[in-house]
DNA sequence: CTGTTAGCGCATTCAC
DNA sequence: GTGAATGCGCTAACAG
């Protein structure tokens, strides 16, 4: 169990002899110190088992070398796989990132927002739940720090944004469908979510300039569950032959689980396009033709954004897209 | 962009015309307050767009509602469902639950402990990385806070431990495999994972014990691209018709991916099962058999662990065995 | 190079 | 029910 009281700065110096800011530049290395008391602090510190106290620390500095990262949920394989690519690209620099999930809930958000707030970080990346009601988090958080909204984005806040230009995804699938899809004998349809987060509002957008106005469309939300459902309905209404695109690897993989699962042939009966280029789109079988994001790349990016704390600013990255045997290249 | 200087309780009561303490009285809801001051108080802190300074609370109270929980990886799904479950337990009683990475790496990890201790947390809980190599993070934080290890652990800390019976798992797959497999013509070959953390030494000696200590094994790491290494090889090796067990999901995954690609056919010719029980699982297709571990009991164990701090205690859970069609309940 | 001092923002005594 | 004062642990200014 936990001793009552940890040592702290007062009590090394009182054992090594010297004053708690000796104490203090000797184990931040923030000034030079004499070898041989540095030895002193060294070791007592070491007898005592002190930690540093950051909560001390990071009310006597501003900074506190931490980003926080809010994201809408970690199920989702490319949330996580952000999270995962943020804190790669922030360990390098000695940045800690924490993560906190809203868990699909705006209050959560909130909490989460006010939260990371609260303990002075020195920037925080955002993926907002909703497209408008994140709105306060947003406008909030972008008052006090730094703030990066990442993959979606609230409108007209003042925090920089770093995502994919999705309008240009369904343009690669659309060039695709144009040259390895017969659309009179396989019609496109899109298996989207509702566009309450940008991302799904820009991708039906994208879809609608890309292939028709009239394309049609089954909105639900970011899951396989969803998929699945989609896949069910095409099915009962007759759409043999569809060439579906969806809004996100999760939902393509549901899709392709009810097609597979009722014996459906993919893809010669249906093709099925995801979106995200997440690493278990290569794991299905068929492995899934999917617009990739280089999420690498805009974690870097949010990186660099944060260090050099300039005006917001938005980056728009461009995606590329992946052939899978669910709807090959070649027809 | 960011104010110069945030509001303070300072500016936030001389703006109301009243003492910091009412303030904070106020605001924390601590303790009652006058009707008319309470809205004064609460004018001024709107006005001035007052947000609690955590950091300062922190200083000054010994507790600071976090809990935090530093995982070996986020790209690997079991692990972030877990830290999903855990966000979610935690925000009913107003706890906030923040979440490190430790990006496969000991001194990453021991960063992230380090950091959470620092940082005042409640209480830690833990994935270690490594069964032995962990130790010294494990102790540090078992000394200084209520910490648990979730699904693997390191032995002979003060920590309290979380997870399911390794052994009890395979026992469940050697039941299945004896009722629906014949083993003569269909022998048992096991991907699992270097024995380093507990996770994967347990299931290991689990498939020594249920079925054989001289079972074929292929160890690599908790990866789809392990499973699928192991998959060539147990092809090359000309182990055709073999049952496959694996130490993962993930892995089972990889391999299953490699032998369809290899128009190789499950259940079959092949058969594969899982371990965890992720939302993938059922995804794929044929959809694995798993054993399934209570993900959500887990982390409400957890809560309770952390909300009475009694002496540090472990709990196992029994896992299930999901039956799905790479491997089937009868054969 | 070292020590003394002040104060970051807050919740909690202790007086009233 | 309220206000003044104290100190949580730390680092940065300022003297020496």
């Amino acid at each position: 169990m936990p001793p009552s009281r940890s040592a702290t700065m007062a009590d090394v110096a009182r054992l090594a002899g010297v004053s708690v800011a000796t104490v203090s530049r000797t184990l931040s290395g923030t000034r030079s110190v004499d070898p041989a008391m540095q030895r002193k602090v060294t070791e007592a510190a070491e007898r005592l088992g002190y930690r540093v106290n950051l909560v001390g620390r990071a009310l006597r500095q501003t900074r506190t070398s931490t980003v926080g990262l809010v994201v809408p949920d970690l199920d989702n394989p490319y949330f996580s796989a952000l999270a995962q690519q943020l804190s790669r690209a922030f360990s390098d620099p000695g940045i800690d990132l924490l993560v906190f999930s809203a868990d699909g809930s705006l209050e959560t958000e909130a909490r989460g927002v006010r939260s990371f707030l609260g303990r002075q970080v020195d920037a925080l990346v955002l993926i907002p739940v909703h497209e408008q009601l994140s709105e306060p988090s947003v406008t909030a958080a972008a008052a006090a720090v730094h703030t990066i909204q990442l993959d979606r984005r609230v409108q007209g806040t003042a925090a920089s944004y770093v995502g994919v230009s999705n309008r240009a995804g369904m343009q690669l699938v659309r060039e695709h469908v144009a040259a390895a899809v017969d659309v009179s004998r396989q019609p496109v349809v899109y298996v989207g979510a509702t566009p309450d987060s940008s991302s799904a509002h820009e991708r039906l957008d994208g879809m609608r300039q890309y292939f028709s106005p009239d394309v049609p469309v089954l909105l639900g939300d970011f899951s396989a569950a969803w998929g699945r459902e989609a896949a069910a309905r095409i099915l009962a209404d007759g759409w043999t032959g569809a060439t579906i695109v969806t809004a996100a690897d999760v939902i393509a993989l549901g899709v392709l689980a009810h097609l597979l699962h009722e014996g459906r042939s993919v893809p010669d009966e249906f093709r099925v396009v995801g979106f995200d280029g997440i690493g278990a789109a290569a794991l299905a079988h068929p492995s899934l033709t999917t617009v990739r994001q280089p999420v690498e790349e805009m974690a870097r990016s949010i990186r660099s954004l944060v260090e050099s704390d300039d005006e917001p600013s938005s980056r728009w990255f461009k995606p590329d897209i992946v052939f899978g045997a669910t709807s090959p290249a070649a027809p």
